[in-house]
RNA sequence: GGGCUCGUAGCACAGCUAGGUGGUGCGCUCGGCUGAUAACCGAGAGGUCAUGAGUUCAAAUCUCGUCGGGCCCA
C-alpha cells in the first residue's frame, strides 16, 4: 500500500485502469477464472450498426455489464458475446444517400455486387467505431469477437431456422396487404412504420346505384387514389341509413347517408335543402349494386360487380359507409376474402399505377396531384373536397409515406403459435418488472398477427427458398452443404447476388431458382440466441447452455426483439430462448421530453464521460431510477455523484499516510488477505469499530438481495448512502484520532484493520457498478497473493455473524443525538467549538437510555460536552402543549374523532401530561361526548426554559444549555486561536510536524487571561516550541516571533481582535 | 381510439402493496467546521401529492373519470 496524494480525477484514473486491463489481459482471465461454474448464457441485444451510441444505448450496455460483473464475481461461468445488428433497410439507405441514389432502378444499374459491398463496408467500419465507445464506458464483453448477423455462420443459423419452421408447417407464402414502402421498393414490417400527421384531402363521392336514375351511395376516402381499385362498399349491419332527397341549384339528387350523418354531409356538400325520403338498415342496403364513376377511364371497373357488403369496422362517422379495395388495406383485403370479393391493386413495385390503372398507368400513386387528378377526373361525382389532417405512416427509416399493397410474401403463421407463446412467457420467463411479462408482452402477443418475413432488397439475409417455375415446387434450404449437394455448385458467399446463381434441379425437370427475397432484419436478430452459440455448426454449446439465463433490452422491444426471439424459437425449438428478462426505460431529456437531435436536447455520453468519467456515469444512470422506469436524465444529478466519488476517493486518501508511515499489513495466508482476523477478534473490538463493520456486512446483504431482483437503483443507492453518511461523516471523523496517535497502540492498529477491511469489502460490492475506481483502489490495497483484479474477487454477500443489529440501533441513537445537539446549538447561537455544560436526553426509552449511557464518551465528544445525561419522563424544567394522534383518535372513535381531537388541542398540555403521566389516563368531556384517553392518543409538544435549546430525536428530546462559565469560554476562545495558527500553518505550506514560535496578540483584558490561562493546551496542539499570549501594551517575545514571521495575521474572533504571528522554529 | 406505464418542493426521486400530521438528495438562503480541505457538515425556506369525483370518521396511498409525458399498437 503506498500513500495516494493526487485528489480524484476520473479520467486520469479511469485511463490507468484500463491500460491495466489491457495489457494485463484482465477480461479474459476473469472469464476463465470461472470456466468450471455454474453456467450463465447472457445474450447481447444486437445494436444496429449506426456507428453512434447514445445516452439510451450506453444505459442498456451499462446495465448489462453490472450484471454481468455481478453474475461473474459470483461464480458463475459467464457466457456471452457482443453482438451487432448489421444488415437491412438503414444501411442500404445510407448507401445509397452516399451513392446519390433514388431508387432500386439505380442500385440494379450499379450492380448489386458492387453496392453489397459498399453495405458491408459500412456495417464493419461502424460496428468497430461502436465497439470502441461501448468498450469506453467499462462494458466487458467479447467485442474482439462478436456475433455479427453478416457472418456466414451466422446466416446459415438463419437458414437452418426457417428449414425447422417449414418442417413444422409454420411457413406460408401468401398473397397478403403488407406496409409497402414505393421508394423502398419493399414490403416493410410493422414495426418499421412511423406515424406522424400529415394533410390530405378528404373526400366524399357519390357512386350510382345499378338500374335507379340519379340515385347514390355517398362514401369517403382520403386516399383518391385508391378509388381506382374499388370494389365495394361497406356499411354497418345495424347502422341505419337514409335516402336523402337534397337540392342544390335547382337540381335534386337522392343520396344514401347513414341518417345521424346526412345533415352534416351535405352541408359540406353546400345543398340547400333535403327531405328523407326513406330508411334501411345496413342489412338491408347490403346486396345493392353500383357502378364506379371512373368506369369509363379505368376499363378493367366496368367489369367489376361493385356491391354493397356489410363489415363490423365501420364507425358511424363520416357517411358511415366505406370504400373498400381489398388491393390497398388490410381491413378491406379481409373484408375482401369474406365476401369473395376480387383483390385488385393496379400499383407496382415503385408506387405507379400500372396498365390496369387505365388512364392513370405509369402516375406515382402517393402525390397531391395524382390524388387531384383522380378528384378532377371525378367531377360531377364528388359530392365535397375537405381536407384532413391524421396519422399517416412512414417508411422509419427513408421517410417516404406508405402505401398498402396486395403482393405475394413469405409469412410465419405466429397466430397459430399465440397461445403457446403466451404460455412460455407466463410459465417458464421471470419478468423484471413482472408486469413487463405479464401485462404488456402478454397483450403484445394477443393480437400477434402472421409475421410477414420476406423482403424485396438486397442486404439482409436471402431467403433460403428456392422454387421451380415449372411444376410451383419449392425447397428450403437449410445448411450450406444441403445447398451444396443439391445444386453441385459451390456456395463461396451466402449473401445476394452470389447466391442467386446458384440453382437445383427439381424433380419435375425444371429449374429451382431462389426467390429474390431476404428477411425481414427483425428474423437475423430473432435467431440471435443460438446463432451466438455457433449452432447449428457447432451444437456442443447450444446443448448446453441454451436457452439464455437472462436478456436485457428497452421496452420498444416488446413488439420488436423479445417477440422476434420468442416466436422463432417457440416455432423451431417449441420454446422460450430465455429465462428472464429485464426490460429496461427510455432516457429521456430533464423535461421529460425525448432526446432527438431536431429537439437540440442530446446529450452525448462521451460528454459526461469527459467531464465526470465513466464511474460516476455509470453509478449516477444506475441509482436514477428504477430501471424499467423512463430516466429524466440531469447533470445536476451527474455532479452529485460526483461528489460522492470525491469522498469515497478522500476517505481511501485518509488513512494511507498512516497506515504507509506505521508500516502496516493487514493480516494474509500464504499472500492472501485474511479477513478472519478481523472476524475473530470482531469482539474486541471498539463500538465504532464493530459498528462499521456491522455496517458493511448488513449493506453487502442488502446490495445481493436487490441485485437478485434486478433492482439496480436499490442496489446503488444504499452504497452512495453509506459511503457518504456512514463511512466519511461518521466513522472517519470518530476515527480519525486515533489515526493520529504517534505511539504503537492496539486502538490504533484496530482502527487500521477496520478500515481496511471495510475497504476491501466495499470496493467488492461496489465493483460491477463503478469498475475503474474500485479496481484503482483494489491494486493499491491488495495483498502479493490476491486475486490480480478486483473483478476477479468473490462477491462477498455479507457475513451475518459480523452483524451487530442492535448495535447498529444504538449508533442511529447516538447519531441522531449528534444531529439533534448540532441542531439545539443552532438555536442557541452556539457554535460547535465552544464547550457547553450540560446536555440532557429525556426519553421514555429504554433503547435510547441504553445507547446515550453505553456510547457517554463518544456522545460528550461529538457534541463537545462536559455531560450527557438521561432522565427519563419529562424533564422538569419544561412545560408542555398536547396533540392529537389521529391514527389511533380516528380508529378508536370514528365520527366522534373530531371531538376528540378539538379537546386534546384547547387543553392544558402540562396539565395532560401530568395526569396520564400519574393515572395513565385522562377522562375528557365535550359537547356531550364522554371518552378516556391514554397516551396513545396525543403527542406533547414543549416550551423552553431560559438558556436551553432543545431538539427532538424519536424518542425523545436533547436540551442542550448553552449557559457559559469562565471554564468554558477560556476553552472555547483557545480552541478559536488554535485553529487560526493551524490555518496559518497551513497556508504557509509547513511541514505537518514541523516545529514553530507564535506571538498572540488579544485586544482585550477580559480575554487575554482567558486564553493565556490554555497556552499549554495550545503550544501542544500547535506544536509550537515557544508562545506569547498578549495584551497590545505588553512586551513584545523574546523567541523573535514577530521580526522573523514567515506570516502575520489580523483576526476578528466575533467581536475580538486577534493579531497572529508565527515563525519556524529552529 | 386501445394496451402498458409514469405524474409528489425549482430539479431528480422515496413513500402507495397493508389509508392515520408528506420524506430524501441536489439547488437556494443562513450558519458551522478546518491537516480528507480547490473539500466537508448542519439548519431554514420551499408542496392545492397533475386534476375531478367516489369509498371512508380519515386518501399521496384504494376505485372510477379527465389531463399531460413515455413506449407499443390501431
Amino acid at each position: 500500500m503506498k500513500e495516494i496524494t493526487e485528489s480524484y480525477v476520473p479520467v486520469v484514473v479511469e485511463n490507468n485502469v484500463s491500460e491495466y486491463w489491457k495489457s494485463n489481459d484482465t477480461y479474459s482471465k476473469t472469464r476463465k477464472l470461472h470456466e468450471s461454474g455454474q453456467p450463465w448464457l447472457f445474450v447481447d441485444g444486437p445494436p444496429y450498426t449506426t456507428g453512434y451510441i447514445h445516452l439510451g444505448t450506453a444505459w442498456n450496455k451499462i446495465l448489462k455489464d453490472s450484471i454481468i460483473r455481478y453474475h461473474s464475481m459470483t461464480g458463475q461461468h459467464i457466457i456471452e458475446r457482443a453482438g451487432y445488428d448489421m444488415h437491412g433497410l438503414p444501411i442500404e439507405v445510407k448507401v445509397e444517400e452516399k451513392l446519390g441514389f433514388k431508387n432500386k432502378m439505380d442500385i440494379e444499374k450499379y450492380g448489386v455486387a458492387k453496392f453489397i459491398e459498399e453495405c458491408r463496408e459500412f456495417a464493419l467500419t461502424h460496428k468497430d467505431l461502436m465497439s470502441d465507445q461501448f468498450r469506453a464506458l467499462g462494458t466487458w464483453m467479447d467485442f474482439d469477437d462478436p456475433y455479427q448477423t453478416v457472418d456466414k455462420g451466422y446466416m446459415e443459423a438463419a437458414w437452418y431456422t426457417l428449414k425447422r419452421c417449414d418442417e413444422e408447417h409454420m411457413l406460408e407464402r401468401g398473397s397478403r396487404v403488407v406496409n409497402w414502402c414505393p421508394r423502398c421498393g419493399t414490403a416493410i414490417a410493422d414495426a418499421e412504420v412511423e406515424y406522424w400527421d400529415e394533410t390530405d384531402p378528404s373526400i366524399f363521392v357519390k357512386f350510382p346505384i345499378q338500374g335507379t336514375e340519379n340515385e347514390y351511395l355517398v362514401i369517403w376516402t382520403t386516399t383518391p387514389w385508391t378509388l381506382p381499385a374499388n370494389v365495394a362498399v361497406a356499411v354497418g349491419k345495424d347502422f341505419v341509413y337514409a335516402k336523402c332527397r337534397a337540392v342544390k341549384n335547382g337540381k335534386t339528387e337522392n343520396l344514401w347517408i347513414a341518417k345521424d350523418l346526412a345533415e352534416q354531409i351535405l352541408k359540406y356538400g353546400k345543398y340547400q335543402d333535403y327531405s328523407i325520403l326513406e330508411t334501411k338498415t345496413g342489412a338491408e342496403l347490403a346486396g345493392t349494386k353500383y357502378t364506379s364513376p371512373l368506369a369509363a377511364v379505368v376499363p378493367i371497373q366496368e367489369k367489376i360487380e361493385h356491391r354493397v357488403v356489410i363489415a363490423d369496422y365501420v364507425a358511424m362517422e363520416n357517411t358511415g359507409m366505406v370504400h373498400i379495395a381489398p388491393g390497398h388495406g388490410w381491413d378491406d383485403y379481409l373484408v375482401g376474402l369474406k365476401e369473395n370479393l376480387p383483390i385488385f391493386c393496379p400499383v407496382d413495385g415503385n408506387g405507379n399505377f400500372t396498365e390496369d390503372a387505365g388512364m392513370f398507368a405509369g402516375k406515382y400513386v402517393k402525390t397531391p396531384e395524382t390524388n387531384q387528378e383522380v378528384i378532377d377526373v371525378l367531377g360531377d361525382s364528388i359530392l365535397a373536397v375537405r381536407k384532413i389532417t391524421h396519422r399517416y405512416g412512414h417508411c422509419w427509416r427513408c421517410k417516404t409515406p406508405i402505401i398498402y399493397r396486395a403482393t405475394s410474401q413469405w409469412f410465419l403463421k405466429a397466430k397459430d403459435i399465440r397461445e403457446k407463446m403466451l404460455k412460455e412467457i407466463a410459465e417458464e420467463v421471470t419478468w423484471y418488472p413482472d408486469w413487463a411479462g405479464s401485462a404488456r408482452f402478454h397483450d403484445w402477443i394477443e393480437e400477434a398477427r402472421d409475421w410477414c418475413i420476406s423482403r424485396q432488397r438486397y442486404w439482409g439475409i436471402p431467403i433460403p427458398v428456392w422454387v421451380c417455375p415449372v411444376c410451383n415446387k419449392y425447397k428450403v434450404i437449410g445448411r450450406y452443404t444441403e445447398l451444396e449437394e443439391l445444386s453441385g455448385q459451390k456456395m463461396t458467399d451466402p449473401h445476394r447476388p452470389y447466391v442467386d446463381d446458384i440453382t437445383i434441379p427439381c424433380e419435375c425437370g425444371g429449374t429451382m431458382k431462389r426467390i429474390p427475397d431476404i428477411f425481414d432484419v427483425w428474423y437475423d436478430s430473432g435467431i440471435a440466441s443460438w446463432a451466438t452459440l455457433r449452432f447449428p455448426e457447432k451444437t456442443e454449446d447450444f446443448a448446453k447452455y441454451w436457452p439464455a439465463d437472462f436478456i436485457l433490452e428497452g421496452h420498444d422491444q416488446t413488439r420488436g426483439w423479445f417477440y422476434s426471439q420468442l416466436a422463432l424459437s417457440t416455432i423451431a425449438f417449441g420454446k422460450s430462448p430465455y429465462k428472464s428478462v429485464l426490460m429496461h426505460g427510455f432516457a429521456l431529456d430533464s423535461d421529460g421530453k425525448k432526446m432527438s437531435k431536431s429537439l437540440g436536447n442530446v446529450i452525448a455520453p462521451e460528454d459526461v464521460i469527459k467531464q465526470f468519467g465513466v464511474d460516476v456515469m455509470r453509478q449516477y444512470i444506475l441509482s436514477a431510477n428504477a430501471p424499467w422506469d423512463d430516466m429524466r436524465f440531469s447533470l445536476e444529478g451527474v455532479k452529485t455523484t460526483h461528489r460522492m466519488f470525491n469522498v469515497l476517493w478522500n476517505v481511501y486518501k485518509f488513512p494511507l499516510p498512516y497506515m504507509a508511515l506505521d508500516g502496516y499489513k493487514p493480516a494474509t495466508i500464504d499472500g492472501v488477505w485474511d479477513p478472519s482476523v478481523v472476524e475473530d477478534h470482531f469482539k474486541d473490538y471498539c463500538r465504532e469499530d464493530r459498528w462499521l463493520i456491522s455496517r458493511v456486512n448488513s449493506l453487502a446483504a442488502d446490495v445481493t438481495k436487490e441485485m437478485e431482483v434486478c433492482s439496480l437503483h436499490r442496489a446503488t443507492r444504499p452504497i452512495s448512502t453509506f459511503i457518504l453518511d456512514e463511512l466519511s461523516r461518521w466513522y472517519v471523523q470518530l476515527v480519525r484520532p486515533r489515526m493520529w496517535l504517534e505511539e504503537e497502540s492496539v486502538s490504533k492498529m484496530q482502527a487500521y484493520d477496520t478500515m481496511y477491511y471495510v475497504l476491501r469489502r466495499l470496493i467488492t460490492i461496489f465493483a460491477p457498478f463503478a469498475p475503474h475506481i474500485t479496481e484503482s483502489m483494489y491494486q493499491n490495497l491488495k495483498c502479493a497473493g490476491d486475486p490480480e483484479s478486483v473483478h476477479m474477487t468473490d462477491w462477498f454477500s455479507g457475513n451475518d455473524s459480523l452483524r451487530d443489529t442492535a448495535l447498529e440501533e444504538e449508533m442511529k441513537i447516538v447519531q441522531e443525538f449528534d444531529d439533534a445537539v448540532a441542531n439545539a446549538r443552532q438555536n442557541g447561537k452556539r457554535k460547535g467549538r465552544w464547550p457547553v455544560g450540560e446536555i440532557i436526553v429525556s426519553t421514555d426509552s429504554p433503547a435510547v437510555t441504553n445507547a446515550i449511557l453505553v456510547m457517554n464518551d463518544m456522545c460528550c465528544d461529538r457534541a463537545n460536552a462536559r455531560s450527557v445525561t438521561v432522565v427519563s419522563g419529562i424533564w422538569d424544567k419544561v412545560e408542555w402543549s398536547a396533540l392529537p394522534v389521529m391514527k389511533v383518535i380516528g380508529k378508536q372513535f370514528g365520527r366522534d374523532g373530531p371531538k376528540v381531537k378539538a379537546f386534546i388541542e384547547e387543553a392544558n398540555g402540562t396539565t395532560l401530561k401530568s395526569a396520564i403521566l400519574a393515572d395513565g389516563k385522562i377522562v375528557m368531556e365535550k359537547d356531550g361526548f364522554a371518552a378516556e384517553l391514554t397516551e396513545e392518543h396525543m403527542t406533547f409538544e414543549e416550551k423552553m426554559p431560559e438558556n436551553v435549546f432543545s431538539s427532538p430525536i424519536e424518542n425523545g428530546m436533547v436540551y442542550v444549555d448553552v449557559t457559559l462559565t469562565p471554564e468554558l469560554e477560556s476553552e472555547g476562545y483557545a480552541r478559536e486561536v488554535i485553529r487560526r495558527i493551524q490555518e496559518m500553518r497551513k497556508h504557509t505550506g509547513l511541514a505537518v510536524d514541523a516545529k514553530i514560535k507564535v506571538e498572540v496578540v488579544i485586544d482585550d483584558e477580559r480575554i487575554q487571561p482567558l486564553v493565556k490561562s490554555q497556552q499549554g493546551v495550545i503550544e501542544n496542539e500547535v506544536r509550537a516550541k515557544c508562545m506569547k499570549i498578549r495584551l497590545p501594551a505588553d512586551k513584545i517575545c523574546g523567541c523573535d516571533a514577530i521580526r522573523n514571521a514567515i506570516l502575520t495575521t489580523d483576526w476578528e474572533i466575533d467581536d475580538l481582535k486577534v493579531h497572529i504571528s508565527i515563525a519556524q522554529a529552529d
